[in-house]
Order: structure tokens, then sequence, then C-alpha cells
RNA sequence: CGGGAUGUAGCGCAGCUUGGUUAGCGCACCUCGUUUGGGACGAGGGGGUCGCCGGUUCGAAUCCGGCCAUCCCGACCA
């Protein structure tokens, strides 16, 4: 079936970028901000969002974290205590000079990260060995003003969580620091369905501050790599500019040893370019504000009882625990069938007049197996079949999505002998270079 | 900060070379009717300081000058 040219969105072979940036505003992701390099996220996008922190925010209480909130505003002089840090950071501050109608007597960043302040309020909570480890992470907004922002990837101003820990010695700060890398890591694979390569960045890709970086990097359809989450081992750098230390058990002062790490929403879009094809999103299930549409065929008195049983199977999904969605609306079937596609919807289900009469329904799944036209398969299903196997399809589906993920970096790490040649040939364009530095990487993907 | 491009309705564009007074088209939107198993159809309708400032001219979307903004490709970065 031709496309016309103003439905759907630029092939991704043809052009990444206008396919990239067309599908978020499309797919109501997000939309641009009136000021350079800041977006609106939109509700559809928002939701994957909440996705994303509520699978995170998980594992880190799992992992013993607690959440907390610290200011945006971060005084000047703080960022100047650690040498590197705010050298790292001085190109893209955001500084607030006046406030309450009047120049402010010492400047105030807008925090493009809080190691600082964190570091200055540890410093009064720390004091013995008792204290440690102390660990806290907070969700929060950050600014940073980045010469070329782009949606998702490199916003202006941006959502993230950043963990903040504080340990007694070198090892347990270490140990910390490889543990949030790992939560990185199989988040990324098992709610992303994103195969990350794993990786030391090289001291030039440093967190400006830190003793070691760390960073996830996945492969995205074009072939690129995109850096999607870092933990740094900050060792004894920001407990000795902000006095951060404790007594051990022989009273003697010791330093602490720092820890911290991130994820933002440059997530959404890793999941964008990782999954999506040339009929828009393709969002794993676990990420999917809506895992399940229905959409009842049939309009006018026709459509009644469809629509009525569509809502009364959507109610036995969500009593399931799948997040399902009845689409409504006074459109066409076709119009329907291609927005949720280029919404990235895992599974449609289709229920007209005669799908009631056999009691059945009809399931698409979005990616998979085409017909000649290029129209989804889909598969016939009693009402009870579908709605006890809706769970099971969702997870499947995660696999396959995974698989192909996988299947992909295989591929295109396949081409290359050794690590160098590969960081050259993924470093080109907007995505991140996937570094491991001038020599081999030895902490390959598992 | 380099290189490239673009600013005309919510989105996508034409018109500009060769100035002419109601500024057009497609999609979207509103009303009515008919439709609905892969992007429906008809009729009617609303929506514009043509990026901004200045100049030339009887007259500027159109010509000239300046400025601004945005997007794309690099350097920086989660």
């Amino acid at each position: 079936m031709a496309k016309k040219p103003d439905l759907g969105v630029t092939p991704l072979s043809e052009d990444v970028s206008a396919w990239y940036n067309e599908l978020v505003f499309k797919a109501e992701l997000a939309d641009r901000g009136p000021v350079k390099g800041t977006m609106v996220i939109r509700p559809y996008g928002f939701g994957v969002w909440e996705l994303i922190q509520s699978q995170l925010d998980r594992r880190f209480k799992d992992t013993g974290h607690v959440n907390a909130s610290f200011p945006l505003f971060i005084p000047m002089s703080y960022l100047e205590r650690e040498a590197e840090h705010v050298e790292g950071f001085s190109p893209e501050l955001a500084v607030v000079t006046h406030a309450g109608g009047k120049e402010l007597e010492e400047p105030l960043v807008v925090r493009p990260t809080s190691e600082t302040i964190i570091g200055e309020m540890y410093a009064k909570w720390i004091s013995s060995y008792r204290d440690l480890p102390l660990l806290i992470n907070q969700w929060a907004n950050v600014v940073r003003w980045e010469l070329r922002p782009r949606i998702f990837l490199r916003t202006t101003e941006f959502l993230w969580q950043e963990g903040h820990t504080a340990h007694a010695t070198e090892p347990q700060a270490m140990e910390e620091t490889l543990r949030m890398f790992d939560v990185y890591a199989e988040f990324a694979r098992n709610v992303a369905a994103i195969p990350m390569v794993k990786g030391e960045k090289t001291p030039g890709e440093r967190f400006a501050g830190a003793v070691r970086t760390y960073s996830i990097e996945g492969m995205m359809r074009d072939g690129k790599a995109l850096q999607s989450g870092t933990s740094h081992y900050l060792g004894t750098n920001f407990a000795r500019a902000f006095d951060m230390t404790y007594q051990d058990e022989n009273n003697e002062l010791q330093l602490c040893h720092t820890t911290s790490w991130g994820m933002s929403t440059r997530m959404i879009g890793a999941v964008i370019l990782a999954h999506g094809d040339d009929q828009g999103l393709v969002l794993p299930p676990r990420l999917a504000p809506i895992q399940i549409v229905i959409v009842p065929i049939g309009r006018g008195e026709q459509g009644d009882a469809p629509r009525a049983k569509a809502h009364e199977l959507a109610d036995q999904l969500k009593a399931a625990g799948v997040r399902a969605h009845v689409d409504d609306r006074d459109a066409s079937p076709g119009f329907k069938f291609n927005d949720w596609e280029l919404k990235g919807v895992p599974l449609r289900v289709e229920l007209g007049p005669r799908d009631l009469e056999a009691g059945q329904v009809l399931v698409a799944q979005r990616i998979g197996e085409v017909d000649d036209k290029g129209r989804a398969v889909k598969d016939t299903l009693s009402f009870e079949d579908f709605v006890a196997s809706a769970s099971d399809r969702l997870d499947a589906y995660h696999d396959q999505l995974l698989a192909r993920a996988e299947r992909f970096l295989a591929d295109n790490r396949a081409s290359v002998d050794d690590w160098d040649t590969f960081a050259a040939q993924v470093s080109t364009g907007f995505a991140d270079a996937l570094h491991c530095g001038e020599e081999p990487c030895e902490d390959d993907i598992k």
C-alpha cells in the first residue's frame, strides 16, 4: 500500500534524523519548548518515563538505596572546590545572577549534576564509620547548556536519577559502582529489551572529577552506539573537596570514598533508536504505556456490541495487570491501526461484529510476520484464550525484541576485527562513541 | 564556534526569477449528511501582522541591506 506523503514517517533507511524527529512528534512523545534545546514531554512520552522510573526505582530500593531531594540551586563556589569538576562543567552551566529584584552576592548555578551540594550535605551527616555506607538517590531535573541539543538524546534540561553514595573504603565504593553498573545493564536488557555493551571510559571521556567511569552502550538501528547510563567511582576527590570524613574503628580520621551513577530521559531516545522501524515506534512491553490496544469495529448500532465487549475484555486485562486501552475514537479502523503502529503498541486486537458472533478476537503483533501487503499476520483467539494468554504473549514479545536486538548487535560487531575499528565505526554522527580506550576493551558484553 | 539549509495557517509546501491590491494548495480543524474489517466521501466553513527591522517604489511575500531564529552536518556532552 502506497503511503501518502503526509502520513507516517520518513523511512529509517532514508534519513535517520528526519525519521527520529518526525517520530518523536507524531507519536506524541514530546514537543519542543520555546527555549532552544528544551522539550515538553507529552503524556505518552511521560508514561514511558514513569515506567522507566518505577522499574529502576524498585531496583534501587532492592539494593538498599533511599530517595531524597536536594536543591536545584548550587552556590558557584561549591563547583569550584573540585578543580576538574568545575573545569568540565563550566562551559555548560546556566547561572542565576539576579533574584528578588537585585544582583546576588554569589551567583547560583542551576545544577548540572549534584555531587557538590550532596557532598556538602554528606559532610555534615557523616562523622563515624557507623554512618557508612550512605546510599541516597534523587529523581530530578538538571540543566546543561549543550551546544547542539537533540530531543531526548541531549536536551538543555533533562530528567534523570542520580545516585550518590559514600563508603569507608575504596573496595566498598568500587563494589557499589559496579553493582549499579550491573543494575543498569540488567534493566536495559530485561525492561528496555536493549542488550548493552559494558565498558570503561577513557580518561578523556571520564566524568569530570571521577577516578573511573563505566558506561553501558546500546546498539541503535542505524549501527551507532549510544551511551545510556554511567556509573562513576569518584575516589576521594569530592570527599576531600567537601571535607567528607569519618572516624574509623581506630579513632583515625579517614576520607570517604564516593560514587555516583545516573540514567536519564535519554533512555527514551535509546528505546526509539534501538527498536523503531519504518512504521514508527516499537515499544518494549515493559515500557509501553499501552501494552494492548483493542479496536472495536463497526459504527452506530452495529458497533455498540463490539465496543461493549472490547471494554469488558479491557477490564479483564487490567485486572490481570495488563495495560489495556480501548480505542473508541470516531475514526476508521485503518487509521487506528496505523496510528497505534506509529505509537509502537506491542499488541493490537480487532473486535468486530463477525468476531463477536464467533466469540473470537484477531491479535496482531507490532513486530512479527507480515503478509505480502506488509500487514501484520493476525492470530485468531477465543476471548478466554486471549485474556488468559495476554501476559505470556507480552513476555514472549519482549524476548523476541531482545533477540532481534542481540542479533543486530552481533551482526554489527561481527563485521569488525577489533575494538578500535568498532569504535571508529560507531562513533560517527550524533550517537556517543562506544569507546573502550586505545586498547582493546577488556570489559566486554556478558 | 566552523560548514550547509530554511523561515508564508497547527503540519507539509507552492507563489518570489519577471513587484500589482480578496496570498494559494494538501493534510489537520469546525458544521451537516452519508460512511466504517488497513490511513472514507460530499457540501459548507474557520484559521495568515508572508521571521523581524529598515530601504527602494504609486505599490513589496516578491527587489536591496541588516538582524534574529530554527533545523541538519562537525567539535562538547547523560
